[in-house]
DNA sequence: CTGAAAGCGCTTACAG
DNA sequence: CTGAAAGCGCTTACAG
């Protein structure tokens, strides 16, 4: 037995700063092997001795052993996590898409840090900022449009991005979303095929994705050679059923001739059409209504909603995926996936 | 100069594992101090020479000194995080209370780790067993039913617990909510009130909750001696829009004197009044609805819906505050908040 | 009020 | 295929 040099833990390890919950240290002692090997079969690193796995798994397991995420991520110098941020979580839309990313990533041993920065570039600079000190090993994100500094943190931290919602077509972009203005024109060229004329276009929370559909329905109906920018209203009024009631009256007191109306999303259009029951104006027989998203209750309305319907899920199931392939060094075939939209005509059009 | 033993760092310090990133070294190097002076400084502890703190935070932003959580977390045995689990994140109602949550506990400097069980108990419990790993502060959690082994590992942790939504009374219990019984209670009697006598319990999504109300409800029709039981109409399903379209269909088919029902919440009641629109049943003239929760939407609907208006920003608020306290080891003057409800009449009733 | 030493629980980088 | 050593970037506990 030496006398000095007593570098080893003393024998009873509740001393001091422990936290009392059983280590990597532990389950090696426990099924005789070093901590770094334990560390590598319980992370699934394949040069290790396969029976020497499954003992170590089993000791992990009768010690209720869970790795310290602190310490592997101080370790290893990045965190087991995926940043996941969004403009909102009060829209049902958004919700779908993080739904969908925890399916991919969860299973994977990944978490999912969600950030909502409430519409505000400031407040998503901010959570980029906090949030990469945790070293995350990629980001998903809502569009392209952030601010500088944020796009500099992003930069710097060489971390792979994936940005969602939109499409882009710049080299090194990664994105998963869907072409706004082919859904806008879309809408447009619908409404034409039903003989309106004088057609509307009511939007609120103007982020990019608002003003890139109104853009391709405004296109259409130029090319149309029906666009009459009077009829296009906006507000950078929060989006609500409420707010949807209120422009749709404004709107057909200011110009009862109008036929046809866009609205940049479902939330709206609901409010225009309780708004439009109760002023006792017909739907779609007066004016046609199409709205954006197809949430949920929009098939149940009466009239039923005309909308768009927007694949989120899928929008999060392929950024997830997307990411991993980005983590593991993989190719990418299709740096930016269109994974379209689909035009659900109902009643209300 | 010592030949051996150079344990310093070597001068050119961008080598092996270091991130790039400046440490909590660099900000005390640049300001004249120690790291641990550094360290108090920056989180803010009152011993330190005012004078030294502004030079260190100065340093701090010009180099633009990020904590690493990971060490900060592996060092002290403890994360600046909540956690806070919802049995749904789809449900509107548990976003406005993770607003509520965020509001209060950023500013902190806390974070908040958001979970959704998708109401199943396994998937808390591993999620609390998850989330446990990153030593936590404390956690929000939603209602009292657990898995025992998540009760188990909740006790181990002896970390502060506050428990949303509903209410307890038990020594060393801490929540805050409102009584779903006397809610359900104040339902059924508001539709005695406007004289209904066929009164119906429309339920889906069963959860803890989802029965009390119906309980409280139950009673007070028993209490009036009006309570039918085959008028009680409950299905494990989901809730939705179209669930509550179908069962209204189904109850109003089986039991044609149905006067008044009680949807256990609103998205149920929007189903209810779109189907019976298209069924010619006047709403409130045939039947009285009341929903629940009261949601954004339900103000607006044709007829304008009846609910019970929870108040879930002031649970999350409270809930929030309450788990600081803990925190900080400060009394609660009271355990169990009870925030109360409140009944919003409108047309459908 | 300030600091030198030790340690939190892992993984990296290097050997063998 | 396995391991001893060193280190990640902080804070705790102890001194002074």
């Amino acid at each position: 037995m030496s006398t000095g040099n007593h570098k080893k833990p003393s024998p009873q390890r509740e001393v001091s700063r422990r936290t009392g919950r059983p280590t990597l240290a532990d389950v090696a002692e426990s099924s005789g092997v070093s901590p770094i090997t334990a560390s590598r079969a319980l992370r699934g690193i394949a040069t290790v001795d396969p029976h020497l796995v499954s003992k170590v798994r089993e000791a992990a397991a009768t010690l209720g052993y869970v790795v310290n995420p602190a310490a592997r991520a101080l370790a290893s110098a990045h965190s087991q996590t995926i940043v996941a941020l969004v403009p909102s979580l009060s829209n049902q839309l958004f919700i779908e898409v993080l739904e969908a990313i925890h399916e991919v990533l969860l299973p994977q041993g990944l978490e999912v840090l969600i950030g909502d920065y409430h519409y505000s570039p400031d407040e998503e600079e901010k959570l980029i900022r906090n949030y990469l000190a945790h070293r995350p090993r990629g980001l998903l994100l809502t569009g392209f449009e952030r601010s500088e500094a944020a796009q500099a943190l992003l930069a710097a931290s060489r971390l792979p991005i994936v940005q969602m919602m939109e499409l882009a077509n710049a080299p090194g972009v990664f994105c998963v979303g869907f072409s706004q203005q082919a859904a806008g024109a879309a809408v447009a060229r619908h409404l034409l095929d039903r003989g309106r004329k004088r057609i509307a276009y009511v939007a609120a929370q103007l982020d990019a994705r608002v003003m890139q559909r109104g853009e391709g329905f405004r296109h259409a109906l130029q090319h149309a050679g029906l666009h009459d920018p009077a009829l296009e209203m906006m507000t950078p009024a929060r989006s609500s059923v409420a707010v949807g009631g209120d422009m749709f009256s404004e709107l057909i007191t200011n110009n009862p001739d109008v036929d046809g109306i866009f609205f940049c999303n479902d939330d709206l259009a609901h409010g225009a059409i309780f708004e439009a029951a109760r002023q006792g104006i017909r739907v779609p027989q007066r004016i046609s209504m199409v709205g954006f998203n197809d949430l949920p209750i929009s098939a149940h309305m009466t009239p039923r909603l005309t909308s768009i319907r927007t694949l989120r899920a899928d929008i999060g199931q392929r950024a997830a995926t997307q990411i991993l392939s980005l983590i593991k060094h993989e190719k990418l075939e299709n740096p930016c996936v269109d994974v379209g939209f689909e035009l659900i005509v109902r009643e209300s059009s």
